[in-house]
DNA sequence: ACGCCGAATATGTAGCTACATATTAAAGGC
DNA sequence: GCCTTTAATATGTAGCTACATATTCGGCGT
């Protein structure tokens, strides 16, 4: 509509190129965002609006009083989406499986105490995940049963731990690690390759409130890999 | 100050109670953005800004007309933070040091030239970087000169070529890839570890204005761990 | 009953005022 | 010259109006 500006992603799209051809040069202060919007054609609004989107991209910093700075280092973030298990398989095309190969009420491990800041004894969790047949994705898992006390009355062979807690213990954080492990004879054994196999491990602990919920080592199938674009 | 409502945080605070205690269901779709407004006493734009949050983190899903839904399978977004080598290097009390192991005018292998669209000739370029003198990451690296033809003229022995493209190169996208691989001879002499070690490998590609930069696939430490908090 | 079209609707956005607040810089005293 | 205090400043936010737009649903015709 005559009489309105540049959108507010015409503008961050703006400030990103001179941050790129380096008008703007790392560590540089940007001009006040009253004077880039008298300069823009647009309210000030709009290019708060840009900056944060900007300063969320770890490109910028945004100081009250300070202004506005282009990073010296960027910080580099890489969002992964990490699916459902069962959704990455069937959307792959495969039929999904699941086989539940232990559980017990123990004492977690030490590294898993500290992860989670609890030591009371949990329900493990031992479980595979298949794709047509195969295995795709083994975990092994401990559950809090102070905060969550009704996992031990469910019946983990018919639902994998994961989709329950999905359902009625959505977390509000998560705490995530990647790394390499060439598989023991255990890890070998669960997901059918030879001893010694690089696999890409991925270790997870929820939390609500504060709470810990679960703990999981998961042991991916070889050639297995994570993506992401940013 | 009297007179002001709940601040943006804190009705995206609300509402995301409401999504983990389930009086929002997964699926379900949530009251229209002004009928919150009116219940929570604060401005629709306010209940919007909140939504954007919830939206940016996976957990709901807007449509014009369409109104607000919980998502049923809700995507888990881990965002890492790749630092600088160097940076990660120091900031973890090591001394850092890099060594240019090899660099070569070639045509890149197919692999590379599907990932970055482009297969004239390139500048390759095999790297190590250091942490107290031994092998912290290794880099096997192919540049585009039809991009940077002033990678041409740049010594390597002195830089790296991702410290340099850093600086004069930036991208506006990057892809990358996560996944464990075995050593290989090559791998294995590069990390001095014995052949079979499993490392985690990290692969990127990065462009500007759609052209392809460099691709790089760089072998970690054995160790060596990526982490996240959500 | 089905398909198409148009209106209604719920969210998205631009811009504005007024107030809030974290931070910086200048002034004054020692 | 240094330290403290205070005022100024640049960004952050709440709320509002008006307009934009993607989507949904109902009505009408066949």
């Amino acid at each position: 509509m005559t009489g309105r500006g540049p959108g507010w992603s015409a503008v961050r799209d703006r400030l990103h190129a001179r941050i790129l051809d380096r008008t703007y040069a790392p560590g540089a202060k940007l001009p006040r965002d009253a004077d880039l919007a008298d300069e823009l054609g647009c309210a000030r609004s709009t290019v708060q609006r840009a900056m944060r989107a900007l300063d969320e991209a770890g490109l910028v910093e945004r100081r009250r009083r300070g202004g506005t700075t282009v990073r010296a280092d960027p910080v580099r973030r890489a969002t992964f989406d990490i699916p459902v298990i069962r959704r990455e398989v069937e959307g792959a095309g495969h039929r999904y499986g699941y086989v539940l190969r232990s559980r017990d009420r123990a004492e977690p491990p030490p590294a898993v105490a500290r992860a989670l800041g609890a030591s009371a004894p949990m329900l493990r969790v031992r479980a595979t995940h298949l794709a047509d047949g195969r295995p795709y994705m083994g975990e092994d898992r401990w559950i809090s049963l102070a905060t969550v006390p009704e996992i031990a009355a469910v019946d983990l062979a018919a639902e994998s731990a994961n989709a329950w807690l999905v359902r009625h213990r959505p977390f509000d954080r998560c705490d995530l690690g990647l790394y390499a492990s060439a598989a023991d004879a255990e890890d070998a054994a669960v997901m059918d390759v030879a001893p010694g196999t690089a696999l890409l491990i991925v270790e997870r602990a929820t939390f609500i409130a504060g709470a810990p919920i679960t703990w999981v080592r998961a042991v991916t199938a070889p050639g297995y890999r994570l993506t992401a674009t940013v």
